[in-house]
This record gives structure tokens, C-alpha cells and sequence, in this order.
RNA sequence: GGCCCAGUAGUUCAGUUGGUUAGAACGCCAGCCUGUCACGCUGGAGGUCGACGGUUCGAGCCCGUUCUGGGUCGCCA
């Protein structure tokens, strides 16, 4: 091994082009693959930026090559020599024409085989690639999404910058206000028996910030939700969290369309239209069947209720009856794509979403055949092929509910399912859309009361105000989403600025004067000393970069992410703790359940 | 908490109806090779078939339990 410091490197391996020859450069980094012709040796030098090829001769230098023959798979170089043009090209990567005639060579690190191949689109189990995490880092694919998201970040900071924001940093130990995700809790040593919880978002202190008068603010914030995971779920994730002063929405939603086309030229090189369309939250869900609707492909859901209303068959016209609906997609070509085995998967697909079936018609050209045209009469079979524009070769698809919300919840998900399965979704297209005119609550049957739809700092419609008390379910927010290829980038609002109206707020909520007071006291008191108008919006940092990057899952853009149950394979975190830790903090754990 | 899927060499996988000594590719090790870049050629090492239990003359394969992971519903203001 050989010490660092007589080889100091003057280039990025990636860099390297034929202006450069003849320059007398010097490059580190890790050996990618060793091609060993005999008298003639072949060293693919990787760093983060690309690969640079080494070449190696007995003849030129004996003992350099000598050294070189011993050197394997990841270990760690230090090389200098004079770049010169290859003999033979390689014009599949950016330094192919060019290579590093070695004259001084360092070994810096030998290295062990690595447990897997540190080759690009891998496709090696993920719970080995976390815990060696620092090796699937060195892939070119990983080290790219790791540049990606910095160039996110540094884009949002530059743009926000501009526009006047604050960069301020809230605290991670924080108060916790049950309503919403369940919190990470951190014992206090100092208070016996009280605990801190970490931030679910720094909603609470960015208002604090409006009310310092700090007029536009923003974070990369670190943010914590003790929920179960998914593809696009982390416990802890980023947000790029911003808050802004005497503004109304449409204000809001302009400084962000400035980012959005910002982020999207400076990072995939793409111009997106603004404004940007906005679309009632009524609208998505009668439409699409979903608030965050994919708007890259149709087939748009028809509302079959009034037809149906009064049929002989139950499994439509119950629905109807209880208060829900009937609704349809058609899916142009699908009589041909979906046999009844298909069909029969659909149905377990629907179920899976609370639908109690899924009832269809596939209008073949050799005839049409349906699961329910024999409970209805031909003028209402005919009805609903109207209404869902279905030609000869379609499949009409139906759900009926006696919730509205399992029906939207079903042909939603079936939507976007059919035009996975048709292959409907084009490439490299992005359609955003601003979901808007959210309701302000929504009834828990679990809690047996209305929760705020968004947070219970969200500000009503100004139309809407007296519904809060006379009507809260059709009480709308002033609450808006941004919506990506059917994906939540990010959300918002503007919020309460008065205390009046945020006691209302609470009172809706089912919340005590006392209770409120209990967790919201800085709130409160804080809109009394003069809250100016102020309003919102966080992205999701990991989705907004996975979109951006087209990875597949939230853990291929975070450095060092958890796995299903919310463990880290490489450091084997959480565990348990020292007795003498759990003492200072007053804390006895239960024996585990079966010990 | 529910449902679905997967677990075989270092890695990615194949393994027929339950039947001899569990295979391939890549990787690894050794030898040869002067223009490779998926280098090539020759040879070699490498396996508790996730674990436990059961059925059977016999289990990688069938059954049960369990562990690990992935996806998803619930949950995620």
C-alpha cells in the first residue's frame, strides 16, 4: 500500500476528452475492471464523475506494470500520466477516444471482491445493496440520482433565494399534537416522564415565522411520520417547505410555477407550459376517481347512477338507492385485450379497494357479452353504452357502491391499472395539474367525528365560512395540491391568521377549548399580537427527485433509506439500548412479547 | 393488522411427475495471450436449497409453522 500524497489528482476520470492529450494529468479512483492481455494491461479507473481507461505496457515500464498486475476489482488508485489518444476507440462512453498512459501508479486501498457486482442497473436484492449501501452508491446509476437530487436542492435554494425567502432551520425536538401520522417520540433525560416528538413537517413554525414578520421563508426540511412504508414512502424524508406572507392562493401558486419550470429546464432540460391547469378537487374525483389524477392518458369514469337508478338489478340500483353511485370506464380496444381471465383479475384488483365487484361488457365483433345486460332492459344497456361513448371492440367497466368513495377509490386504481396493462401511458411526458378546492374535513367513522382533510390550520373558501358550522362536508379549504403523472409532489394552503377563526376550526374538529389551548397555546396566542395573511406550500423532495430521475422507488433518491419495517440493514438500526441509557431517561421496557 | 409475491453457489437465476453426485451465466482463483473495452482461451474452487417440524423407502420439489424481504389495502392532518 502506498502512501497518499506524491500523486495528487488534477482531473475528474470522467473528463478526460481529446482536447486534453498530451497534457500530463493525474486521476484517483476505484478500479472498475482490469482487462490483462499478457504484456499489455487494461485498467477501467472509476469515480463518481465516469470512467477513465489506464493502459499499462512491460516494455514502457517494467516495474509500473508490475504494480499494476497486482491491483483487482475496487481498489483504490492514485495514476499519472500523460493522456493520449487510443489506438483503438471506444465510442460507447464519453472518455472512449482517450486513455491514461500510466507512469507513476499508487495503490491507495486494496479491497475485498465486493459481495455483488458494482455494475449499472443492477438488479441485486435490495436488502443487500442497503447494507452495503456505500458500494451501490459507487454505481454509476446511484452516484448519478445523488448528483440529481443536489441539483434539486441547489436549484430550490438559488430559485427561492431570488425570489426573496429566508433560509431558516426549525427544531427537530419538538411538541407533539396528535392529529395526523402517529410521531416519533424522543424521551426527555432532564423532564421524567415527558417526551419530545420529532417534526411530521414544520407547519407550525413556519406560521410562527409569518407572525415574526419574517415575510418569506423556506426549508430543506427533514421530516418524520411513524407510518407504515410504501415504494414512495420513507419514516423520515425531505420536504422543500415554504411559507409567504400577505398572499392569496393564486400568489402562492405563481412563485411555485416559477420553480416547477425552473427545476424541470435546469434539470431534465424540459419546458413545461404555465400556467399550469387547475382542476377542482370535485372535478378529479368525478372524472379520474382520485385527487392526484393522471392526466397523461383518458379513460375518464361516466356517471351510470341515473340510468340504473330504477333497474331490476340489485347489485346497481341498491347503490344508488343507499346514496352512492354507479360508475363506468370504457376501454377503447379492451374487448380484445382483457379475456375473462383478465377480467377476473380486474375484479380481484377492484376488491382489493373495498369493491364489492366488477361488473363489465365486452363488445367483441363477433358480439357483445356482459356480466349484467340480461338484469337490464335493452334501452338501458343501451343508455349506459351512450353515456360511455363504447364502440364495437371496447370494454365498458362498472362499479357500483353504496359509498361514492369506494367507487372513485375502485375505478381510480382501475384506471390507472388498464392503461398499465394497455401500455397507454407515454414516455417521458409530464402533465401537471393544480388540484384545488379541497374540502375542509372529512368524516372518521374510527374517531367519530369530522378531521381536517388537510391540517386544521387550513383556511376555508371565503363563500364557504358559515358552512363550517352549518355544513362541514361541503365546506371547501383554500387548499391546493400540485400533482404530477398522478403522483403528490406537493400540497399547500392558505392558512388561519386569526384566532376567532382558528377556535371555530377547532370547535368543528371536535376540539375542546381546553384541548386546543393544551397543544395549540403558541398558536393561539401568537395570531393575537397580529398574524399577518399568510399562506403554504411543501414538496416532497424524494418524490419530486424520483419523478425527476425516473427511479422506481423513493429509496434509489435517499443515500441511506430504510426497508419495509422501517429498519436500516447497515448499521441494524433501531436497536436495543444499554440499561444505564434507559435509566437516565426513566424509561422500563416490557420484556418483548413470547420471552 | 389483512392480502399477494419471492427466498437454491459471492451475484442473477434454472431445476421436469418426489428418485443417482443440485446446474448455467457472471464473478472469484491459477495459467496463457500486445489494443482490450461484456477481451479471448484452458483449468479450478465455491451449496446447511432461509429456518424448524411433518408426510414418504426417499424431499430443493408435497404439507404445516416460522423468519427475511418486496408490493399493496388499512394507515399516512
Amino acid at each position: 500500500m502506498d502512501k497518499f500524497g506524491s500523486i495528487k489528482r488534477t482531473m475528474w476520470c470522467g473528463a478526460a476528452r481529446m482536447e486534453d492529450v498530451g497534457r500530463e494529468i493525474a486521476v484517483c479512483g476505484w478500479v472498475q475492471k482490469r482487462r490483462d492481455l499478457g504484456s499489455l494491461l487494461f485498467i477501467d479507473l472509476r469515480d463518481r464523475s465516469g470512467i477513465l481507461q489506464l493502459a499499462f505496457d512491460d516494455k514502457t515500464d517494467p516495474a509500473v506494470f508490475e504494480k499494476a498486475l497486482t491491483v483487482r476489482s475496487e481498489y483504490v488508485l492514485a495514476a499519472r500520466g500523460v493522456l493520449r489518444e487510443r489506438a483503438s476507440k471506444n465510442y460507447e462512453i464519453p472518455t472512449g477516444e482517450v486513455e491514461l498512459e500510466v507512469t507513476a501508479l499508487q495503490i491507495l486501498a486494496k479491497s475485498e471482491t465486493p459481495p455483488f457486482e458494482i455494475v449499472e442497473n443492477s438488479d441485486v436484492n435490495d436488502v443487500l445493496r442497503l447494507k452495503y449501501r456505500y458500494l451501490d452508491l459507487r454505481r454509476p446509476d446511484m452516484a448519478r440520482m445523488l448528483q440529481l437530487r443536489h441539483k434539486v436542492v441547489k436549484c430550490a435554494r438559488d430559485y427561492f433565494d431570488e425570489q426573496g425567502f429566508l433560509e431558516i432551520e426549525t427544531p427537530i425536538l419538538t411538541k407533539s399534537t396528535p392529529e395526523g401520522a402517529r410521531d416519533y417520540l424522543v424521551p426527555s433525560r432532564v423532564h421524567p416522564g415527558k417526551f419530545y416528538a420529532l417534526p411530521q413537517s414544520p407547519q407550525q413554525y413556519k406560521q410562527l415565522l409569518m407572525v415574526a414578520g419574517v415575510d418569506r421563508y423556506f426549508q430543506i426540511a427533514r421530516c418524520f411520520r411513524d407510518e407504515d412504508l410504501r415504494a414512495d414512502r420513507q419514516p423520515e424524508f425531505t420536504q422543500i417547505d415554504l411559507e409567504m406572507s400577505f398572499v392569496d392562493e393564486d400568489d402562492v401558486i405563481a412563485v411555485n410555477e416559477g420553480f416547477l419550470k425552473r427545476v424541470f429546464k435546469t434539470v431534465l432540460d424540459v419546458d413545461i407550459e404555465t400556467p399550469i391547469p387547475r382542476m377542482p378537487y370535485r372535478e378529479a374525483m368525478e372524472r379520474f376517481g382520485s385527487d392526484k389524477p393522471d392526466l397523461r392518458f383518458g379513460l375518464e369514469l361516466r356517471d351510470v347512477s341515473d340510468i340504473v337508478a330504477g333497474c331490476g338489478f340489485k347489485v346497481f340500483s341498491g347503490p344508488v338507492a343507499e346514496g352512492g353511485s354507479v360508475r363506468a370506464i370504457c376501454v377503447p380496444g379492451g374487448a380484445k385485450a382483457f379475456a375473462r381471465k383478465q377480467i377476473d383479475a380486474l375484479t380481484d384488483f377492484v376488491k382489493t379497494y373495498g369493491a364489492k365487484g366488477l361488473a363489465w361488457m365486452r363488445l367483441s365483433e363477433e358480439g357483445a357479452s356482459s356480466s349484467f345486460a340480461k338484469f337490464l332492459t335493452e334501452e338501458e344497456t343501451a343508455a349506459i353504452l351512450k353515456r360511455c361513448g363504447a364502440k364495437t371492440g371496447d370494454l365498458v367497466l362498472i362499479v357500483g357502491d353504496a359509498s361514492d368513495k369506494v367507487v372513485f377509490a375502485a375505478l381510480g386504481a382501475l384506471r390507472c391499472e388498464v392503461a398499465r396493462r394497455m401500455d397507454l401511458i407515454p414516455k417521458g411526458v409530464y402533465k401537471l395539474v393544480w388540484i384545488t378546492e379541497f374540502p375542509m374535513f372529512e368524516y372518521s367513522e374510527e374517531e367519530g367525528r369530522y378531521v381536517a382533510v388537510h391540517h386544521p390550520f387550513t383556511a376555508p373558501m371565503d363563500e364557504d365560512v358559515d358552512l363550517i358550522e352549518t355544513d362541514p362536508a361541503n365546506c371547501r379549504a383554500k387548499a391546493y395540491d400540485i400533482v404530477l403523472n398522478g403522483t403528490e409532489l406537493g400540497g399547500g394552503s392558505i392558512r388561519i391568521s386569526t384566532p376567532e377563526m382558528q377556535r371555530k376550526m377547532f370547535r368543528a374538529l371536535g376540539l375542546s377549548e381546553e384541548d386546543a389551548q393544551e397543544r395549540f397555546a403558541h398558536l393561539l396566542t401568537a395570531f393575537k399580537y397580529g398574524a399577518p395573511p399568510h399562506g403554504g406550500l411543501a414538496y416532497g423532495l424524494d418524490r419530486l427527485v424520483m419523478l425527476l430521475g425516473g427511479a422506481e422507488s423513493i429509496r434509489d433518491v435517499i443515500a441511506f433509506p430504510k426497508v419495509q419495517n422501517a429498519s436500516e440493514p447497515m448499521t441494524n438500526c433501531p436497536d436495543t439500548v444499554e440499561q444505564k441509557q434507559l435509566e437516565e431517561l426513566h424509561i422500563a421496557v416490557a420484556a418483548p412479547e413470547g420471552e
